[in-house]
DNA sequence: AATGTCAAATAGATAT
DNA sequence: ATATCTATTTGACATT
């Protein structure tokens, strides 16, 4: 996994040893101020480069479109490069900017179309396939691992804003259809207002029909107080129903 | 030069 | 333990 070293940029800096420090700790890998292959100010580094980074991040090897110009500013060779391993020693201040640590690739069209083509057929890759496919790129299996990765991104997100969308106009016809069927409600109950007589327009809970003589009393409705002009006169002399005290006849 | 966008890369969380 | 997902950072490039 040494390959998938964040602060194995290809230039491995050491203090005063060839190989690599311990990285092992992938929570070690950011590049921070913690992170132990930074630069601390003064300090003689040992810069190596594996020819593994080298192919991934020299444009002759790699990528013609990319400018990865700093590898080569730093006076790494290519000769020294391609023996493997090479060492050069820089002071800190050299490597202060610390831009040439973090190169970004550019992939080429083909080396795009290529993966858009195999990311059609699958969208995962198993250990194999990821091996043939960077070696057929002239990348690193983690290169085409995290190519992978954010593809599935950028495919789920835009899936997710499709979904979105899709029930941003469900909601909306929901609302349309809701906003109908209440000003249908509202039609059919001024229909029925307009059609039934006054006095079953009162509160039901007003009124109650005797079971016995199935006249009609209100509860609370004084009959004096009906006038000629009402629309309907409770029975004179009503008495109220009561369900449950109701004498056997009336 | 400032700003925005895109995509590669990273780190940590989560799933298997 | 390993693979995958997710959020974030970062470098390259385009546009203004």
């Amino acid at each position: 996994m040494a390959e998938d070293d964040p602060c194995d940029t290809g230039l491995v800096l050491g203090l005063g040893f060839g190989g690599k420090p311990s990285l092992s700790n992938p929570k070690h890998r950011r590049r921070d101020p913690s992170c132990p292959n930074q630069t601390s100010a003064g300090a003689l580094l040992t810069l190596s480069l594996s020819d593994d980074a080298f192919t991934a991040r020299t444009p002759a090897f790699n990528n013609p479109l990319s400018t990865v110009k700093k590898e080569m500013d730093v006076g790494v060779d290519q000769e020294a490069m391609e023996a493997d391993l090479v060492s050069i020693s820089l002071r800190a201040s050299d490597e202060e900017d610390d831009g040439a640590a973090r190169k970004k690739l550019r992939l080429t069209k083909e080396q795009s179309s290529l993966l858009e083509d195999r990311f059609k057929e699958h969208s995962t890759l198993n250990p194999k396939q990821k091996q043939v496919l960077a070696k057929q790129l002239n990348l690193r299996p983690r290169q085409v691992e995290v190519w992978f990765q954010n593809r599935r991104a950028r495919t789920k997100l835009k899936q997710t804003e499709v979904d979105c969308e899709v029930l941003k106009r469900c909601c909306e016809a929901l609302t349309d259809e809701n906003r109908r069927l209440q000003k249908e409600l509202q039609e059919l109950k001024a229909i029925k207002l307009s059609a039934t007589p006054l006095y079953m327009q009162l509160p039901a809970a007003t009124l109650s029909i005797c079971p016995s003589c199935e006249s009609l009393a209100g509860a609370n409705v004084d009959s004096t107080k009906a006038g000629a002009g009402s629309a309907f006169v409770l029975a004179p002399k009503h008495h109220l129903y009561k369900p449950f005290s109701h004498p056997a006849t009336c």
